[in-house]
DNA sequence: CACGATTTGTCCGTATGTATC
DNA sequence: GGATACATACGGACAAATCGT
């Protein structure tokens, strides 16, 4: 489970059990992650801590938290492909939320991705 | 300055100040920021504000810390190209730290850069 | 090499605000 | 209105890394 002495940090541990809950398949897309308090109280953990866990895994893209509501597992569909032709320009944009591919075609049009749902290719 | 009366969260209003102090030059790259406790000093916010602050401009690769040391101002090369030729194939990959582009290259190679520091364009 | 000062990292407890049901 | 749940913010505390003395 979590161990307080080990050298990984407990809300990284926690977000490891979290993440190896989710991949197993106890969580499935879309579904309700337990709630901050409850995650706490089955770990052991101050709400700090599950928070912190909890955004690293949004900053990773597994779960979306929304306000009166919960966490919920991200659904994450196959990397779609997106193909480059000559003149077009693809980017990645930080800042708020989740990163974005953005891709600028040679006509002048701007396309954006969440950059975990693309893949790039040569047209 | 910061207005605990406004819409805005207090750490996002002190990461906008410190952005704006940034692109003003007044914090150069390469330079380090006043310290998380000198900040909250400054803005009267404590200092689980100024970290939330903080790691916002991190999420955006703008900062960098570095523990016993302090926060410096990230050095932001421009963009460089780089060129996908037939076969290759370009992902994001989020996690640990700021997110990366890995480049599959037709040949099996792969190579990863920073994801704000390239710009893909088909070969 | 050892020590202390500084700074970020982590963790806890508590409180209040706000959105959802 | 009430219950639940996340967001924000404060305070304090200790650990770990870095640097200069």
């Amino acid at each position: 489970m979590i161990d307080p002495n080990a050298d990984r940090a407990l809300f990284r541990q926690l977000a490891d059990q979290i993440r190896e809950r989710i991949s197993a398949g106890e969580f499935e897309p879309g579904q309700m992650l337990p709630s901050e308090a409850a995650l706490g109280q089955e770990y052991g953990l101050a709400r700090t801590a599950v928070r912190a866990a909890l955004s690293l895994l949004r900053a990773e893209g597994l779960v979306e938290s929304v306000r009166g509501l919960g966490s919920v597992v991200r659904d994450r569909p196959e990397p779609k492909p997106v193909r480059l032709h000559k003149g077009d320009e693809a980017t990645v944009t930080l800042g708020e939320g989740l990163p974005r591919v953005v891709v600028v075609r040679a006509s002048g049009d701007t396309e954006t991705y969440p950059a975990d749902g693309v893949i790039l290719r040569p047209a």
